[in-house]
RNA sequence: GGACCUGUGGAGCAGCUAGGAGUGCUCGUCACCCUGUCAAGGUGAAGGUCGCGGGUUCAAAUCCCGUCAGGUCCGCCA
C-alpha cells in the first residue's frame, strides 16, 4: 500500500497514528534548524515537519525538496503544539512529523505558481494545463462537474430513461451551424460530420420505441466562440414519446431541482413562465437575467405627440421608443455618457439619448426639445429619482431597440454592482425561467427568408397555424428554453410527427420536396413507420456546471478547453498533417498551412 | 468579417495620458542566515529582443501604422 490517508484529510481524531502521505510540495518553509512544507493531494493541504531532533535523515531529505515534488513522507500525526493551529485550513489542528521522505519525481520550477494567489495568464494555463489543474479550485470545479453528471445520471434512471450513444461520425446537415468535416478515406471525396447534437438520433429512437432517452453527449460546432461556447461542448441530450409540452417541462423542472438538491443542498422554487414576447419587451433578450429589475418601459405613449425630430421619424415608421434607468446614473461624467452612446451604436442602434434627473430638473441633450410635458411624462413613465439616469433608444425597427436596451441592462447592471451578492446556497441566487410560445419563424437578411428559430421540426401551436400563409411570425412554436441568470441553459421542442404537417412546414420554409428528401430524407422515411408524438430538450452541461461553480466562463469548467481562435496550446491543435496522411484521404491543401498559435 | 481591452526579467503588476539611460513594486528562482512557521522571515545575487515588424524623432516601453497572440463583445451559433 502506497498510502495509509490522503493529507487533506488528517484531523485530530488521527492523533498518534502513523501515516504515510504522497503529494506534491505546496510550498516549503526552512527555518534552518525546523523545516515546514505543506503537502498536497486532491484532498487538500497538511503540514508536514521536518525536525532535526525527529529525524536527521528526513530533516536532510527535506533541505532538498522543492514546489511540485511528488513525494511520498511517512511520518506521525500529532497535534499542533498550542498556539500554532492554523484555522485557514480544515487539517490545521494538526501535522504530520516526518519520519522519512522519498522522491517519487522532482519538478522544473513551475512556469507559474500553482496556487489560487494570483491570476495567470489563460493561454499559459492552458499550455500546462495539468499544472493549472493541480490549483484547489480546479479540482473542485471538476468534481462538481462530475457530481453534477452524477446527481443528472440518478435522476433519469430513477425516471425510466434509458442512455444510449449515437454516433460521432455522421452525415453533415446543411442548416444550421458549421459542421466539422472528416474526411472519409474509404469514400473518397465525401465528408462525415461531427454531430452539432444528436438531434435527428434521438427522434429515431422515439420511432424505434425507446419510449425515454438521454445522452450525455459531446457536440461539435464550428462558430465563434465566446464565454459560454466551446467548439466542442457537452450536452444533456434527451427525448421523450407520448408527451406534449407539460410533460416536458415537468421532467426537465423536477430534473435541476433533483440536481440543486443533490449537489448544491438548494431548494429552488418553481420555474416562473415568461412568453417570448414579455421577455423582449420587459427586458430585450430571450435570455433574461432576472436578479435585477432595470425593466424596459415604453415610451411611445410619453411621446406621441412629440416634435422632437428623432422621435417623430421613429414613431411615424412605426417604430419603438423605450428607456432603461439606471439608478444613481447621473453621476456618470460626460465622457462616460459618450460611451455609452457609442456602446448603444455598435449594438445596432442609431444612438442614444441620456436624460439626468437632477434637483434642477432634467439634464439631457435634448432637453430644449422637449415640452413641459414630455419632461415630466418622462420622469413619471419611467419613475426615475432624481440622481437616476434615463437612457432612452429610438428605432423604427423595435428589435433593435430591444436589443440594444437589453445588452445594456445587463452590462450597467454588471458596471454597477445591482446583480444582489447572495451566495450559492441562497435559493435567490439562482433565477430560473422558462421562456416559452416562440414565434416559429423569423426572418433572415441574408437568405432573405423565413427560417425557423429552433429547427424545421419543431411543432406548431395549432391555433396560430391560420397565420402560415398570411403572418409567418405570428405562428407560435412548441418550443421552450431554459434561462439562469442571463444565461441560455437548455433549449427543446415538441417535434413534428405528422407527415403532412410537415410538409408544410417545409413549404412555408421554401424548401422543396426534392430538397427536403435530400437532407433529411432518412428521418422523413423513418416518419412513414408509425412514429409516436414527441418532443424533448437540450440542457448545456458547461453552462450549468460554470453556473453552479460561480464561474463566468465554461473553460473554468472544462478539463482541457480551447482559446477563443479555437487552438488549444497544450497539444498545439489544430495542426497540419503529412503528405501520406492527406494523400490517404483524397485531400489536396489549396492554402498552404500556417503555424497556428505563432507569435 | 468587425469593435474594444491586454501584451514590460519565470509569474502578477506599475511605468505609456505629457518621449529623455530597462526605472519600480509583489511573488518566484539561486546562495547564505535562521528551531514553530503556515503565501514564514532576514541579507545578497542572478534573471529583460518592453509580443513582432515598420515609421516619426536627436532620442520610443511611451507617439503613429501594420501584424501576431490572449480576452470580452457584435456578426455567426437551425
Amino acid at each position: 500500500m502506497m498510502r495509509t490517508h490522503r493529507c487533506g484529510d488528517l484531523r485530530a481524531e488521527h492523533a498518534g497514528e502513523n501515516v504515510t502521505l504522497c503529494g506534491w510540495v505546496d510550498t516549503r518553509r526552512d527555518h534552518g534548524g525546523v523545516t515546514f512544507a505543506d503537502l498536497r493531494d486532491t484532498a487538500g493541504l497538511v503540514q508536514v515537519v521536518f525536525n532535526p531532533d525527529e529525524s536527521m535523515d528526513a530533516h536532510a531529505a527535506a533541505q532538498g525538496l522543492r514546489n511540485e515534488f511528488c513525494v511520498r513522507i511517512e511520518g506521525e500525526v500529532r497535534r499542533r503544539p498550542a498556539g500554532t493551529v492554523n484555522e485557514k485550513i480544515p487539517t490545521g489542528e494538526v501535522e504530520v512529523t516526518a519520519s522519512s521522505v522519498h522522491v517519487f519525481s522532482s519538478a522544473d520550477t513551475p512556469p507559474f505558481q500553482v496556487g489560487e494567489h494570483q491570476e495567470v495568464d489563460e493561454n499559459l494555463r492552458l499550455k500546462y494545463r495539468y499544472l493549472d489543474l493541480r490549483r484547489p479550485s480546479m479540482q473542485a470545479n471538476l468534481r462538481l462537474r462530475h457530481a453534477i453528471i452524477g446527481a443528472i445520471r440518478r435522476f433519469f434512471d430513477a425516471e425510466g430513461f434509458v442512455e444510449i450513444e449515437t454516433p460521432m461520425l455522421t452525415r453533415a446537415t446543411p442548416e444550421g451551424a458549421r459542421d466539422y468535416l472528416v474526411p472519409a478515406r474509404l469514400h473518397p471525396g465525401a465528408f462525415y460530420a461531427l454531430p452539432q447534437s444528436p438531434q435527428l438520433f434521438k427522434q429515431l429512437f422515439m420511432v424505434a420505441g425507446m419510449d425515454r432517452y438521454y445522452q450525455i453527449v459531446r457536440c461539435f460546432r464550428d462558430e465563434d466562440l465566446r464565454a459560454d461556447r466551446q467548439p466542442d461542448f457537452t450536452q444533456l441530450d434527451l427525448e421523450m414519446s407520448f408527451v406534449e409540452v407539460e410533460d416536458v417541462l415537468d421532467v426537465t423542472e423536477r430534473m435541476f431541482k433533483s440536481v440543486w438538491a443533490d449537489v448544491l443542498g438548494v431548494g429552488l422554487p418553481d420555474f416562473p413562465r415568461i412568453p417570448y414576447r414579455e421577455s423582449m419587451e420587459r427586458f430585450g433578450s430571450d435570455k433574461p437575467d432576472l436578479r435585477f429589475g432595470m425593466e424596459l418601459i415604453e415610451l411611445s405613449d410619453t411621446f406621441a405627440a412629440t416634435e422632437v425630430r428623432v422621435f417623430r421619424s421613429v414613431l411615424d415608421a412605426g417604430g419603438a421608443v423605450k428607456a432603461i434607468v439606471l439608478p444613481q446614473g447621473s453621476e456618470l461624467g460626460r465622457k462616460d455618457l459618450d460611451a455609452l452612446v457609442d456602446e448603444a451604436k455598435s449594438l445596432g442602434a442609431g444612438g442614444l439619448v441620456w436624460a439626468s434627473v437632477t434637483g434642477e430638473g432634467l439634464k439631457s441633450p435634448l432637453d430644449k426639445f422637449f415640452t413641459g410635458d414630455e419632461r415630466s411624462g418622462l420622469v413619471e413613465t419611467t419613475r426615475a429619482r432624481e440622481g437616476d439616469l434615463i437612457l432612452i433608444v429610438a428605432d423604427p425597427r423595435r428589435s433593435i431597440v430591444h436589443k440594444a436596451l437589453g445588452a445594456l441592462r445587463v452590462r450597467l447592471a454588471q458596471r454597477h454592482d445591482l446583480i444582489p451578492r447572495t451566495e450559492r446556497s441562497d435559493p435567490d441566487h439562482w433565477k430560473f425561467a422558462w421562456i416559452v410560445d416562440f414565434p416559429w419563424f423569423e426572418w433572415n437578411d441574408e437568405h432573405e427568408g423565413w427560417v425557423p428559430i429552433h429547427h424545421p421540426f419543431t411543432g406548431v401551436v395549432e391555433e396560430t397555424l391560420d397565420h402560415l400563409d398570411s403572418d409567418k411570425e405570428k405562428v407560435l412554436s412548441k418550443s421552450y428554453d431554459i434561462v439562469l441568470n442571463g444565461w441560455e441553459l437548455a433549449s427543446g421542442s415538441i417535434r413534428i410527427h405528422d407527415g403532412e404537417m410537415q410538409s408544410r412546414m417545409f413549404d412555408a420554409l421554401g424548401i422543396s420536396r426534392d430538397e427536403a428528401s435530400e437532407k433529411f430524407g432518412f428521418l422523413l422515411e423513418a416518419f412513414r413507420y408509425g412514429p409516436p408524438p414527441h418532443g424533448g430538450i437540450a440542457p448545456g452541461i458547461d453552462r450549468i456546471v460554470a453556473l453552479a461553480a460561480g464561474e463566468e466562463n465554461i473553460r473554468e469548467v472544462i478539463a482541457f478547453p480551447k482559446t477563443q481562435s479555437a487552438y488549444d496550446p497544450l497539444t498545439a491543435a489544430p495542426a497540419p498533417v503529412n503528405d501520406d496522411q492527406l494523400k490517404a484521404l483524397h485531400i489536396k491543401v489549396v492554402t498552404p498551412p500556417k503555424p497556428a498559435g505563432g507569435g
